[in-house]
DNA sequence: GCCAACGTTGGC
DNA sequence: GCCAACGTTGGC
């Protein structure tokens, strides 16, 4: 199993927007990078478990976890004139852009800041926090990944004990 | 709103 | 194939 980081501005398409979806789950579409798409395409597996991350939000942060439980398929955005994703060079018969269909897990009561990441040791070489890194579907080793659900937990923790 | 970093486009 | 110009991303 593998784990990744996908990117959204929760303006367009949150974490609560997922969660409120029939079977909470929602198609990963409107991909429209290379790098992105290869990942999904070729190393995206059904029942792999995605860091859900807020951007372009203050602070910018993981707020929760889905899973994988589509594999790639044509991202049909692409040709629809009307779809703000729309590209001519796609076509039905010979898709340029894929997607994947992800199933909320679970949100974090307290979301892991983009600050909090930069500030734990084990996370020094995520792809996230390498300057100028602006991919929006990203590998995560499974020790990045646990050591953000362990941060996570440890921050529900102490909110549930309160301020002191 | 600014701007650094990045990917893409297009002239040559 | 090079590379300058441009558009986009995304933190701040």
């Amino acid at each position: 199993m593998r784990y990744w980081l996908m990117k959204t501005e929760p303006s367009a398409f949150s974490l609560a927007d997922l969660k409120g979806r029939p079977g909470r789950t929602a198609p990963w579409d409107g991909v429209r990078s290379y790098q992105a798409r290869n990942l999904m395409r070729d190393e995206m597996r059904a029942g792999d478990r995605v860091l859900f991350y807020h951007s372009s939000v203050l602070p910018p942060a993981v707020v929760g976890t889905a899973k994988v439980v589509r594999e790639a398929y044509p991202d049909h955005t692409a040709w629809d004139p009307d779809n703000e994703h729309f590209d001519p060079r796609s076509t039905p018969e010979n898709p340029v852009w894929v997607m994947v269909d992800i199933q909320f897990e679970s949100e974090f009561p307290v979301p892991v800041t983009l600050p909090e990441l930069r500030s734990i040791p084990q996370l020094k070489d995520m792809v996230l926090l390498r300057k100028g890194s602006r991919l929006s579907v990203q590998p995560v080793t499974p020790r990045e990944f646990a050591s953000i659900l362990q941060h996570a937990q440890r921050l529900a923790q102490q909110a549930r004990q309160g301020p002191r």
